[in-house]
DNA sequence: GGTCGATAGTCCGGAACCGTACAAAACGGC
DNA sequence: GCCGTTTTGTACGGTTCCGGACTATCGACC
């Protein structure tokens, strides 16, 4: 039996114990390899996750192919939010960007027991405000942030929900992410690495100066991890 | 008293007479003109509203001052959702831009009656499921599109929202819309004038030929409406 | 009927980013 | 240690859009 005080899903560590109690006979430990798919555009969701490393990617993508993330979560948050606003479907891919490990459980058990406690389906409520508004953040500087910018945020996005200042993704996945030329990533990294921000290596991002890095990211970053902070906690 | 076959709001009309007499008492008819402000960044929302007419805009903001249009709905939705995921404000805006009428009630009977039905909480949840949808085709189209496409785009959404084919919106609102120059904004709708499917005069779009207009806005326009037929109905 | 503010048309140089291509370098498997 | 694949660096011309400015036109109001 799984047990709260071993968990690391800020979603599950922040329920109380009762609420826990319900959730935790139904979770079932699952690797998380990167590029393992979480949910598919357009079918019916199996399971929800409870992500406790790694970092999810959620993509949407336009019928002539071009494809973008529209937001991402890790330990902060759970996968699959669609079901509990009445959809068993959305037309958006999430898949694993950063392999880890995380508990799964039936949609049908996971909706089953938000229905018997208000409280728990209130704190993953507030999760779906506050991926909205990360969303959101994401239309806003995607119309109106230069590249190097929203790099910036990326990456503070990334070491947000992993313990690690170094993560392994190369410049073409990145590029998918952004929704730029492979090549332009590769400038904005140069930039980022000339202010002795990040260090890049082959497939490898490291983070060198956080806090300069906030700065660099400028107004792109913060209003989503603000929201996060005031409806459910520290990350 | 309101009956529910006079109202026009789509979220409205499609629940059932039961879960609509439940709301019904709590509606307060109100005039929204253009610019009415129906939720104020970071501050406590005390109404939630259904819009019978007209067109609200979701707006985010960057602390540089940059802004950018992150959503729309008019009788097909309803105002303040947030308070139905478990916070009383949010960081984004959201006013008329193009005036109308709808009702009001407050967020606190509202959530006291969402508690009483769930049928009636579904039919709000799956509406915010859409709006998701139609945030992030706004992050994905304000980073893969070009303005021609995304304006196409906005004009299509508006038209939805409304009965008339011409509507009064200018330029200059329309490119703090899209998050770009006002003279982009007049090129862009020069190109679409050319091609003979809008027309634009002073402060007013006119609709010329909305089936070629689909598909100038090309794959930016569809999917969230597509989400809402499924999940809620025809607009 | 004239005045004035709001709206729209146009122009300029320049920056950001694109599509495409090719070569160099790093790594993994054998 | 060699070889093939993946990843990264770099180059080129071309397009879109920007920032800013100036003028023209419309329409509301006195």
């Amino acid at each position: 039996m799984i047990e709260q005080k071993d968990i690391h899903n800020r979603l599950l560590t922040g329920l109380s114990p009762a609420d826990f109690g319900l959730l935790a006979p139904f979770l079932e430990h699952i690797e998380l390899d990167r590029d393992y798919v979480l949910v598919t555009p357009n079918k019916p969701i199996e399971y929800v996750y409870f992500i406790e490393s790694g970092m999810v990617s959620v993509v949407a993508e336009k019928s002539d192919g071009r494809s973008i993330e529209v937001g991402v979560y890790g330990r902060d948050g759970m996968g699959a939010t669609t079901v509990l606003l009445g959809s068993d479907q959305t037309p958006h891919h999430q898949f694993m960007q950063i392999g880890g490990a995380g508990f799964r459980l039936s949609a049908v058990d996971f909706l089953r027991i938000v229905d018997q406690s208000s409280t728990l389906r209130n704190m993953m409520l507030r999760f779906v405000h506050v991926f909205m508004t990360q969303t959101a953040q994401t239309a806003l500087v995607n119309g109106s942030s230069v590249i190097e910018e929203r790099l910036a945020r990326w990456v503070l996005m990334c070491h947000d929900r992993l313990d690690a200042l170094e993560f392994p993704i190369t410049h073409d996945f990145l590029s998918m992410m952004l929704g730029v030329r492979r090549s332009s990533v590769t400038d904005a990294i140069h930039l980022l690495e000339g202010e002795m921000l990040i260090k890049a290596t082959r497939g490898h991002i490291k983070i060198l100066n956080r806090q300069r890095l906030e700065r660099a990211a400028g107004a792109s970053y913060g209003v989503p991890e603000a929201e996060y902070r005031r409806l459910i906690g520290p990350l």
